[in-house]
DNA sequence: GTTAGCAGTCGTTCCAAGCGACTGCTAACA
DNA sequence: TGTTAGCAGTCGCTTGGAACGACTGCTAAC
């Protein structure tokens, strides 16, 4: 724990480096902390932040800079930002105003989230956990490849491939169907929530594993189909100067499976996540996420950034965009 | 027209800067071009194709580079470029061996392309122009605001957000549901080709809007609906340097209407679009684009890059890509 | 029409000097 | 003991000029 000067020359240190993305000096911080000292006492202090590993100096003759560690401090001890009427009147017009679907609604929240933080923006989609099937279709697509289209009472649609080493006949599809259909339109899609028992009826060969593998499909659907959404992805041109940085940080949005683990998060609450602590091997960056919820859906959004980003500003668009979202009543 | 030596400079010019990237001198052009001539003899010829538009210098003591016009000579006079047996493969291999719905099938095609050219690459998905209607469902999700919901023979689902001012009762919405059913179902989407005429049977009014509305969407559902896939943007930090350039470019693919407006083409073969050609202000830009076919479906599938891009074996690629794809039988 | 050779141009690299923005330290002070 | 003024010292950045070298355009000969 620092003392009160320590701790507000750190914050100083951190919100002048954010602004101006430079070596930050002891007369610098001195201004914007309005501290009643000396800028030699600054500097007395901050060769302490600089033991405990919380700043660093680029070079002898700069100003420091904050670590990672100093990052996670100010962000420990943030105090909840201010938004503008103007912005949090914005963020709910938007959700006000449109109506689509949960895809095109949640792509465009995605760009929302982004042209307020300034920042590129990721929106995980909810999985189809908790959704009643309405509808199921089987349909044969090429011998062995049989498509299954699950529609729920939300209007939401799964498709699953499913591949047989012996391909069905259409009047065994038909059958296969008509099971289906009796046994899971109006269930609710949860892990294993399915009666499963049904399964265990005996049915001739292609049929029976035509339906078991039905049936794995929709038990799987509450985990797939978690669209990902970004938005504003031109931002991280301004964001890290470093262009090989640049490409990587690119190329990580083009993987699911990446933007999906960028976004993870201690379930309930806002999380801000840096550097190091997240599993990308990236240094510079940060990731601001929350949780979400629209209806019974439930998912996760965030905007990603350097590790000098503006995390009290950023905090509260995030948090903002998240509760109007969760405001809208239906989906 | 230029004589064949000129010619042969040219695109030993072009050929040239696209390897790298820098201006072309004589002497280079000598050695690549394999003329029987000497320097002098370039140089000479270099001074006509300035004077004619179709290079530059961008200082005095510099070598040549293309401008937009040789660009355009040099990819109108291009002999067809091969392919290695082990790309052709690849790409072979990818759509034999993947089954999945469309949406997943495009997605994964743009980033083939994308992955084998080296280049970002734009899927423009098929319309529903074409699909017959295999169900349609109507749920009210709000007072006033009602989901259509279309699913085609063929498994793709489109919806349409119905906006009306006199909310529909549940009663009502469940007549208007029966009507499109028996009318829309088993029609195939294309302009105007529904049956109208039944449009004009007389309902009490919110049930004759919601109808009305309906069927339009339904019309429109032919040109809308038309889902983008872009692949590799992350290889676009290697392709312009200039990060301003960079960002207005990535700014262009977060656009919709831009990127269908960048594969514009004319309908039937392969188009290679150069600089002011392309209506968006950006100079450096090419784009490649070619249409597919898929089953009954349509749509342009291309890559873009900067205008010294290798578009012998783009061009090739692109082609290649998009027959393999409309190899696969069914969809 | 082609070519060798040469003068001239101009971007690029390199180096050294000067500048300026810092810090750390020391010594005085409350 | 904590704070402060002042100063020496460090080091990145900028500037300017010289040397370099990769070209071209031109001229004169073939």
């Amino acid at each position: 724990m620092l003392d009160d000067r320590k701790a507000a020359i750190l914050a100083a240190l951190v919100e002048e480096h954010i602004a101006t993305a430079a070596p930050v000096s002891s007369r610098a911080i001195l201004e914007r902390s309005e501290l009643a000292c000396s800028s030699a006492t600054v500097r007395n202090d901050l060769a302490v932040l600089e033991r405990d590993g919380l700043a660093a100096k680029p070079h002898t003759s700069a100003g420091r800079i904050p670590t990672e560690a100093g990052y996670r401090y100010y962000v420990d001890h943030l105090s909840p930002g201010s938004l503008r009427a103007t912005t949090v009147d914005r963020i709910d017009d938007f959700f006000t105003t449109v109506h689509a679907e949960v895809g095109k609604i949640l792509r465009e929240t995605s760009d929302l989230l982004s042209d307020i933080t300034h920042y590129p923006a990721v929106v995980l989609g909810p999985g189809l956990r908790g959704h009643t099937v309405r509808d199921v279709h089987v349909l044969p697509v090429q011998p062995g490849v049989v498509l299954l289209v699950l529609v729920t009472e939300a209007g939401r649609v799964h498709q699953s491939v499913l591949r047989m080493s012996v391909p069905a006949t259409p009047a065994e599809v038909a059958v296969a169907q008509s099971l289906l259909a009796e046994w899971v339109v109006g269930t609710s899609i949860e892990d294993g929530d399915l009666p499963i028992e049904h399964a265990e009826i005996d049915l001739p060969e292609p049929t029976q594993r035509l339906v078991d593998l039905a049936l794995d499909a929709v038990r799987d659907a509450a985990e797939t189909g978690r669209d990902i959404y970004v938005g504003g992805t031109s931002r991280m041109v301004s964001l890290w100067e470093d262009l090989a940085k640049l490409h990587r940080i690119l190329a990580l949005l083009e993987r699911e499976a990446s933007v999906s683990r960028l976004l993870e998060g201690d379930g309930d609450g806002t999380t801000v996540r840096l550097g190091t602590e997240i599993p990308t091997g990236e240094d510079d960056l940060a990731v601001v996420s929350t949780p979400y919820h629209l209806g019974s859906l439930a998912g996760r959004m965030g905007v990603l950034g350097p590790l000098r980003m503006d995390y009290r500003r950023t905090i509260r668009v995030v948090e903002e965009v998240s509760d109007a979202l969760g405001d809208r009543t239906g989906g």
